[in-house]
RNA sequence: GGAGGAAUGGCAGAGUGGUCGAAUGCGGCAGUCUUGAAAACUGUUGAGGGUCACACCUCCGGGGGUUCGAAUCCCUCUUCCUCCGCCA
């Protein structure tokens, strides 16, 4: 959520940078401001009143400790008068905050000055890549028909018992899903991220803390018997553990990393990019989280981008970044970079990773600040990324590694599968 | 599931109807001392709104109520703790 103070200040510099994501806000930004100047009269006027009503009380305790009761029970018709006022004047700045509130909502965060312009993915900005793309025989075959060859995944299976979207592992596909969860997770400690496990289901304020609610209601999964909801990522949970937190700047940063599975109903997508795990209802992923101090936060940035590509460097599997264009920028985003793998038997190149800056706009909705060296409160940046989304690394792998004799499995996996060969 | 108890500033923890936005300790910040750091000592320090700055307003888990006046009394919800029962 963006601050209605940095509108007041930044008016025009935020519509041409909202422009970037194609989006005309001069409109709504007026309308913003112009709620946030009915709230502030009508905070004013309650103010006011507020302050007559305790001189009054005031008045009336002096009087009863002298004796002058009757003079206090004059005024105690006054002050239920001043009660009426306040009672009415606090619906309306109720309703004034809300109003604007409303408003805030509707409004994505402002792209990053280097974030380029443009209305879609083709528009992103190609900005890293690295590892060679295998020459594959020719009979190459695309992860689902490999998974099925060699007993890996069974997406029927899934089917059956619980729909389209939620494979079942099985066998090696299964150990080497938690091989990778593992190597991952080793990966991120090691670089000075905290290891947690979190909850897998959300109450309301989560989703709206980190931005899921209430714009993208619909992709989560809603229990409606105990009103939680289906963790979409580990950003939510892990994010949401500092929800409200007044932090000292001695304990920024705070890195976390965390492995969960993710569930996201995907509405309305079909067709041949959704197959195998290309795209799923269910799939496990990584995350790290960090919370930063301002002045750092694109260094941040910067080292988990490095931390990332180290992963893939390691795993060997040929992958570009993208940095993302404004209208392809998620809502809460100022600054996102794309990981991309790429998929030798299916010629495309799959996300497996997504790294973003937020700035303030999740830690003004999660009042999650810190006080600074100088004594005064701020708000944090917060960032996160994929390190890393299982299925498609898993649909690099066995695309990319296969051979006439199998499934290659990569060196820095052989650990922690307890096997080289899937054949 | 049954019976009790509790929720206060970044943290710990006093405070039972007006002088309480709230003692004290820790932590933070500034300083003294020190080559520097630590320790010690001194001062300072809750949050949000509002204002050019003051004033002023709100906030003691959430919501509602009683009262001229509520951290304090009542109702309700949530969470936590203790004991009993059940249980992976």
């Amino acid at each position: 959520m963006l601050q209605v103070h940095e509108i007041r200040d930044n008016k025009e510099e935020f519509i041409t940078a909202l422009a970037k994501r194609g989006l005309d806000a001069k409109a709504v930004l007026e309308k913003v401001l112009a709620a946030d100047e009915v709230r502030r009269n009508t905070q004013a006027k309650l103010d006011e009143t507020l302050a007559q009503a305790n001189t009054l009380s005031k008045e009336i305790g002096m009087l009863f400790k002298s004796g002058a009761t009757d003079k206090a029970n004059a005024l105690k018709e006054k002050s239920s008068t001043l009660k009426e006022n306040s009672k009415q004047l606090q619906d309306q700045l109720n309703a004034a905050v809300s109003r604007l509130e409303e408003l805030l909502y509707t409004l994505p965060n402002i792209p990053h000055s280097s974030v380029p312009a443009g209305t879609d993915e083709t528009d992103n900005e190609e900005v890293f890549t690295e590892g060679t793309i295998p020459e594959l025989q020719k009979d190459a075959l695309p992860h689902w028909e490999l998974a099925k060859k060699y007993a890996l995944i069974d997406f029927e299976l899934g089917v059956k018992i619980t729909g389209a979207g939620f494979p079942v592992y099985k066998g090696k596909g299964a150990r080497l899903q938690r091989a990778l969860i593992a190597y991952f997770l080793d990966k991120n400690t090691s670089a000075g991220y905290t290891e947690y496990q979190v909850p897998h289901l959300v109450n309301e304020a989560s989703g709206f803390g980190t931005g899921q609610l209430p714009d993208k209601e619909g992709q989560m999964y809603h229990i409606t018997a105990d009103d939680l909801y289906l963790i979409p990522t580990a950003e939510v949970p892990v994010t949401n553990m500092f929800r409200g937190d007044l932090l000292m700047h001695n304990e920024l940063p705070i890195r976390c990393t965390g492995y969960t599975p993710c569930f996201r109903r995907e509405a309305g997508s079909y067709g041949a990019h959704v197959r195998g795990l290309n795209r799923l209802h269910q799939f496990d992923k990584v995350e790290i989280v960090r919370i930063e101090h301002p002045d750092n936060s694109y260094a941040a940035l910067d080292g988990m981008v490095e931390h990332v590509k180290q992963i893939l460097r390691e795993l060997e599997l040929p992958y570009r970044i993208l940095k993302l264009c404004g209208g392809d920028l998620g809502f809460t985003s100022a600054l996102t970079y794309d990981f991309e793998v790429f998929s030798t038997a299916q010629d495309r190149w799959l996300e497996i990773s997504s790294v973003s800056n937020f700035e303030t706009f999740q830690a003004n909705r999660l009042k999650l600040r810190f006080k600074d060296t100088d004594g005064s409160n701020k708000l944090v940046h917060t960032l996160n990324g994929s390190a890393l989304a299982l299925p498609r690394v898993l649909a690099g792998i066995l695309e990319n590694y296969q051979t006439p004799e199998g499934i290659r499995i990569p060196e820095v996996l052989v650990p922690y599968c307890g096997f080289d060969m899937i054949s």
